[in-house]
DNA sequence: ATGTTATAGTGACTTTAGTCACCGTTTTCT
DNA sequence: AGAAAACGGTGACTAAAGTCACTATAACAT
């Protein structure tokens, strides 16, 4: 209990005394191990997932594609719920831990009551919901734009700053399939960037050199 | 006075007495002509317009190409706007008329006194910001997954259903831009359309057929 | 009336990316 | 150890879409 009240006071320093000890008293700790689902794409959904350690990638399913729409890091919350603080609808989306990740999740019912009651609460929320929405439009943005290999640079530099690291543990695969593309053109691409040396293929990582650092 | 105090009726038919009186004391109503910019990318806004008659686009603009978001119609307010609500950032993408188009701007000053203050208000907002976000994800998910030829069906028959009207009095130029294409490539799928009988391509306009319009 | 502009049609070409087939290596499992 | 699975590399092909160049017509402006 006291580490929860840790983490929860880290990642929301602004909170409420009352809204915490209600946070802790109606939410359901739960530690999910990497790579399990948070929500399914097409399900329905009880409860806002709020993120206190670790990582989760929202992404889209549509045709048999499946693509990587943003990340949502410790302090925030998934928008997916909010939007079903009205309706109750399947989500249209899925969200998946990248690692190992402890989630709060608050009750929909609560939700709806701390919401408006709480002025702290309401301002976590729909920053959160601004800052999703606009990384759903970067996204957007990149997809229409450019050339897969930009968003591949893209990707990669973003994943490493986000690990704080340049060696980046993934298959071609998975890479792929947060890009919306195939694993051959993956392949493709990272052969010529490391003819640019602009990384370097080992065996089971990529190493970003630095000009794609800067 | 009183013909706007009738559209905001009709608009919002659940608003509370206080905020329309707020509505119409604070917001400035305005009439836009067909084409223009509400607000451009790269500027910053300090009203939330919400639109009471008439069309507005939403598009955004990367790297030379612009394409269409979504459209926003009477009865709802621009995401952009809430977008603004707790930062003062320029925004991200633009709003231009579809046709002519009555809104009423509010200070965002007022919005954020009214947010929270009148429940109505804070549905109408966040419903509206959840709609969008929706209409987003939605085009994405098309943009990401589907070809031009797909999409250009899917973009006239929405257009004719919006406009309750199966001719579409649009260039090819035009339709290219909202989908983020060329003009050429449009040409090309409307004369093999046309081939196949599901529309039909006249001097000004195109014309929608039955199977389009089911 | 005539020059200007906007529009649409079209062929040829290039680029980008997705698919298929197949290979060799590494890892994992039993 | 040996089989199975995952991974990466690659060539050949195809499909989709963007670009360029040019034509013809219709609409508009002065």
């Amino acid at each position: 209990m006291v580490s929860e009240k840790i983490e929860l006071s880290e990642c929301f320093p602004f909170i409420e005394k009352e809204l915490k000890e209600e946070f802790l008293l109606f939410g359901e700790l739960k530690s999910i191990p990497k790579g399990q689902y948070v929500v399914k794409q097409g399900s329905y959904i009880s409860f806002l997932p709020i993120i206190l350690d670790g990582l989760i990638k929202m992404y889209a399913e549509e045709d048999e594609v499946e693509f990587l729409l943003y990340y949502i890091h410790p302090g925030h919350c998934c928008i997916l719920s909010f939007n079903h603080l009205f309706k109750q609808e399947a989500v249209r989306f899925s969200a998946k831990t990248e690692k190992e990740t402890k989630v709060l999740c608050l009750p929909i019912s609560k939700v709806q009551e701390w919401f408006g009651k709480y002025p702290s609460f309401t301002q976590i929320i729909l920053k959160d919901f601004q800052r999703n929405y606009e990384d759903l439009l970067n996204t957007t943005k990149q997809m229409v734009c450019y050339k897969v290999e930009d968003r591949l640079v893209n990707y990669l530099t973003k994943k490493a700053k986000l690990q704080n690291c340049n060696m980046i543990q993934m298959s071609h695969q998975q890479i792929a399939a947060d890009l919306g593309t195939s694993r051959e053109v993956v392949s493709r691409i990272t052969k010529k960037l490391q003819a640019t040396e602009l990384l370097i293929q080992h065996k089971r990582y990529i190493e970003l050199k630095k000009p794609l650092l800067a």
